[in-house]
DNA sequence: CAGTATCCGATGCGATACTG
DNA sequence: CAGTATCGCATCGGATACTG
């Protein structure tokens, strides 16, 4: 919604107000994948402004989606879906269902984002198929600008899995390299790890194990398993 | 959106670069009501310029969700849903309970439009509680803008209930007579006709019949069924 | 880390009028 | 009925720098 609003008593009309400005649908998703952080926002939605994500959050807090609380250590502010906000989340679902149904996969491998996809993978990863000890996975992107062209998982049973785009110095268990549209499909469950190393589009030096389960232990994105009406 | 793409490769990106465009739910909302004709399409959006109208079909056709046909008689054009456009219709359905489960009541009474109520009403009455005759219904709004105080409703089996603004000349069966806000509530299921009478806020004068049934062949909105969780 | 302040440019879109 | 054409302003939001 560029300006104003729509003044229609209609449910639609009114949730569109709310919902339909620019970036909102895009933050609500990575509020509901789970970040409560600032930061941790910005990084879910690299490319919007933060005054403007300062400005949404706002706006959300007044519509009651959002609430903003000291969190319990340090009483850093984070930022939390009301139930209002909560139920959101089939209409968010819905959305990407319907993009990744319908929206020609040429458009989605045309918006790459580096910085997106690693931090989405990060989020996803399925620990239970990795070394019960801590695994260092370096990604290389052939084709990402310079200075994102690096990026390295640090997986370990118990903690958070730490996404790094400096070299974090341990032992590298597993060297992925690829191009970052190849990397994007396998995500967006176009494309599979199997078929992409085959085609040799993907390289994995290491850890056997790491490698030849790699496509069970990189979780796809959640709207993967969706089944695409068009080419 | 206001500007430009997301670049971003989550489906969720995605559609929110078509649908959440200025207008657009509204608009998708009504061609899922039904309606395929340009000027239909009008009085389902009061509010949206021609121009915008015909930018937004334009690009909806562009994405595939809207397509273009020549209709049977008359050759007119007519705009119908593609087999996309039809998927959208949960999507649409989740934003409008949504809506109207979280949006406070007191705000979509803010936002009253006699001509979309009226047009709203045509489309969902339920003539099976009607005469098996021809009827008209006069309405009348004490407070609407002066020109759009008073509509009709004619009703005959067989027929598409036709929506006047002039006064189509038919002897008048019922007569009703409420403020805007009123007959909003009770259209959106915030409000019954039997309480708007008896508090003094709805006059039905005419056939007993009609008067003492319109609860029920009033349709309400979709969303009337909705829970409300504020005030 | 968690935001604010400021500035300015692009453009979305509202209003109105007009056409086949 | 079914749109197109034009104009101009408001405002949205991108970029960048700065602060506690």
């Amino acid at each position: 919604m560029t300006q104003g609003s729509y003044k229609q008593f209609c449910p639609v009309a009114m949730a569109a107000e709310i919902l339909c400005t620019r970036w909102t649908m895009v933050l609500l998703r990575e509020m509901l994948a789970g970040s409560t952080r600032f930061n941790d926002l910005r990084r879910g939605v690299p490319r919007m402004s933060p005054a403007l994500l300062s400005q949404r959050l706002k706006e959300l807090e007044q519509w009651g989606v959002v609430k903003r609380v000291k969190g319990g250590e340090g009483g850093l502010y984070e930022y939390h879906l009301t139930t209002a906000g909560q139920e959101l989340q089939p209409v968010i679902e819905h959305f990407g269902c319907w993009g990744q149904r319908w929206i020609e996969s040429k458009v989605s491998l045309d918006n790459l984002d580096v910085q997106l996809l690693m931090w989405d993978m990060r989020r996803s990863l399925d620990l239970k198929p990795m070394p019960r000890k801590r695994s260092t996975i370096q990604f290389q992107y052939t084709d990402a600008p310079s200075g994102q062209r690096t990026w390295w998982l640090v997986v370990a049973p118990g903690n958070d899995t730490d996404l790094c785009s400096l070299n974090p110095g341990f032992d590298i268990d597993l060297y992925v390299s690829s191009d970052l549209k190849t990397m994007t499909a396998i995500w967006m469950g176009m494309e599979t790890v199997r078929h992409a190393v085959n085609s040799g589009c993907m390289k994995l030096v290491g850890d056997k194990q790491l490698a030849s389960n790699m496509q069970t232990w990189l979780g796809l994105s959640p709207f993967a398993k969706e089944k695409r009406m068009v080419a």
